[in-house]
RNA sequence: GGUUGCGUAGCUCAGCUGGAUAGAGCAUCUGCCUUCUAAGCAGACGGUCGCAGGUUCGAAUCCUGCCGCAAUCACCA
């Protein structure tokens, strides 16, 4: 039972006694660090309601609690806050009443109704950069915290596997390919994205050429013979021809095999996938009947649009005037073919970075004005990008962070710390190469996840993530010497200690692991895996100083000492449970 | 130019559904390993919350204007 609960409908209880006046919302915040007690209840709301004094109010609300409401233990009032104090028994039922639950926070999935999250959602002509990272990342967390929270979620991905981008490459390889297929040394997505850049060149090449010969600039960009090849690529891929059929497919197999390498290492999956192939023509028809409905009008030219000024916004293009699709009428067409695969989806998040707000902007209001009662739940999950002191990456210009690299590099960090601190005697060269990647790991993910989505990341490659502080390694060490507390407890610790009374320390660490099931709903409504971050950052402050400060092992009386290793083991298990919502793996050891 | 987002300590970030003297980490400086893992703990230093108005008992938080940064405003994806 939630503290707060209680409290409220005992103050509303004392309002009505004392001042015989109903109140329906009560305030409380946590008490500050400066001034004795657990919780506050904001007594300045109540002015509206009752006339006089602020602090004679809470004094008299303060007495009435501490004598009818029996986890009162005592209170003081300065200026309009009422500190109430709360007596440490409940803290210690509280404690036993979570202690033994597995799951403790998460919400079992009951609804009917599921969430498809998509994320990640590469192109297949270039490897996965730190961008997509931070994609995959906020993806993979929201649809674990979604999962917590209570809903059912399916976790998918269309890939962008067509397209002039793709017919770059394939072009490029062809000309200069020799026949180089993927080996240990170049994965089939780095094999793929280094024609790609090999286009570029090539192309651009050639219109300084064209230029040199006279031939206007903006010409040249349009009218450069690789650019007509592999537009003539791109129609004959349409066309089903056999040879760049055979081509495309014998490389996006290729980069399948490189990216499904990367997300193995970063440790996300997914339960469906959606190939661009397949749906890009989809949405047409969904035109038709939305000409019908009046959703969209058609212009003398026979394109057919949405007017959205009386939204705030534009009119939006939804089929060309010669019937063919554009970018929006894919999203439309695939968004309902969803639907259509999977009919328990009452809701949609789109992981896909800002500078395509606007795209879902229109994207949502045209699948509500079509009517689909799922269109009230879309979400997109906008983030800001990820930066490099230079400025933007650009695959074309190679001037990216490879996510391979990067997470080999965090991986190589982590083991020169791990060996300079020198506290891995006995384990073997493969669970010390697990550790390193593990620690690694979680020193990037956090570093990425604990930052508001929405916000900018500046990434600067020469300033390595930290591994102390605020970290993902900090809080995996404490995870690691509650394990360790756990292997020196070689007594029986699985019975209810009797405990009376709470240490300050243990006081403050029950308050945060009492916040833990709100703050995943709260996560889960924000969209936010740096809700998840944060809390734990906090929860594992406390611990530290409560074990800086207090003695586990060596507690003079048994009770103490059963109560606190029991409280430890529940602490680890909360910051494994909210690391697992975060993606990021616990050790043993570290 | 229109729209949207961001602007908090030297740096990286919390706090933003209004509440007490604005919190952490990094960096700098002090202490603490014969005691459960010092990737830690305890403390010091550091802020006109971009600027100016407004709303109210109370504003970093809400509203308006301005400044700065970013994205976007394609019959590209």
């Amino acid at each position: 039972m939630n503290i707060q609960n209680i409290l409220s409908s005992k103050v509303k209880e004392a309002v009505k006694n004392i001042f015989e006046i109903d109140i329906d919302v009560v305030e409380f915040q946590p008490t500050r660090k400066d001034f004795e007690g657990d919780i506050t209840l904001v007594v300045f709301p109540l002015l509206k309601h009752i006339k006089g004094n602020p602090v004679q109010i809470g004094q008299k609300l303060g007495a009435y609690l501490e004598e009818h409401v029996s986890e009162v233990s005592r209170f003081n009032v300065v200026s309009g806050f009422l500190n109430l104090v709360i007596d440490d028994s409940f803290y210690i039922d509280l404690f036993y009443e979570i202690n033994n639950q597995t799951d403790f926070g998460y919400v079992t999935n009951t609804a009917n109704e599921a969430i498809m999250v998509e994320y990640s959602s590469p192109n297949t002509n270039k490897p996965l950069h730190l961008g997509h990272i931070r994609n995959n990342l906020l993806g993979y967390s929201v649809a674990e915290i979604l999962k917590a929270s209570g809903k059912k979620v399916y976790k998918t991905q269309i890939i962008n596997d067509r397209g002039i981008h793709i017919c770059k490459s394939m072009l490029a390889y062809l000309k200069f390919g020799n026949g180089e297929v993927p080996s240990a040394e170049l994965k089939g997505d780095k094999l793929a994205g280094n024609y790609y850049v090999a286009f570029d060149k090539a192309y651009k090449a050639e219109i300084e050429e064209m230029v040199a010969n006279g031939v206007d600039r903006k010409v040249a960009e349009k009218e450069a013979p690789l650019l007509l090849e592999a537009q003539e690529m791109l129609r004959k891929w349409e066309a089903g021809d056999d040879e760049v059929v055979a081509l495309w497919k014998k490389m996006n197999a290729w980069v399948y095999e490189g990216f499904n390498e990367t997300y193995k290492n970063l440790g996300v999956d997914f339960d469906t996938l959606y190939y661009e192939s397949d749906t890009y023509l989809l949405g047409k028809d969904v035109i038709a009947s939305g000409l019908e409905k009046g959703v969209f009008y058609k212009k003398e030219d026979g394109s057919v649009w949405c007017d959205l000024s009386e939204d705030g916004l534009d009119e939006k293009l939804v089929l060309r005037a010669d019937g063919t699709a554009v970018y929006m009428t894919q999203d439309i067409g695939t968004a309902i073919q969803r639907v259509k695969d999977y009919p328990d989806i009452s809701g949609m998040v789109y992981t896909v970075g800002n500078e395509q707000d606007y795209h879902f902007k229109v994207l949502f209001l045209i699948l509500q004005k079509l009517g689909y009662s799922w269109a009230a739940h879309l979400y997109h999950l906008s983030y800001g990008m990820v930066d490099l002191p230079s400025g933007k990456m650009k695959s074309r210009e190679g001037t990216v962070v490879d996510a391979d690299d990067l997470m080999l590099e965090m991986a190589n960090t982590a083991e020169e710390i791990s060996e300079e601190l020198g506290k891995l005697e006995g384990l073997t060269e493969n669970a010390k190469k697990e550790l390193y990647k593990t620690i690694g790991m979680g020193a990037l993910k956090y570093y990425i996840l604990k930052v508001d989505p929405k916000k900018r990341i500046l990434f600067d490659p020469k300033e390595s993530i930290d591994f102390q502080g605020n970290t993902g390694p900090f809080i995996q060490y404490t995870y690691a010497r509650i394990q360790s507390i756990l292997r020196k407890a070689d007594f029986d610790f699985s019975q209810q200690a009797t405990v009376t009374t709470l240490h300050e320390k243990e006081k403050e660490l029950l308050k945060q692991i009492q916040l833990f099931p709100e703050t995943i709903q709260n996560a889960a409504d924000n969209f936010s895996p740096a809700v998840i971050a944060n809390y734990t950052y906090d929860l594992v402050k406390e611990f530290n100083s409560f074990y800086q400060n207090v003695s586990i092992l060596g507690s003079d009386k048994e009770s103490d000492k059963i109560f606190r290793v029991q409280l430890s083991k529940k602490v680890g298990e909360v910051i494994a449970s909210s690391f697992r919502l975060l993606g990021i793996n616990v050790p043993e050891r570290m």
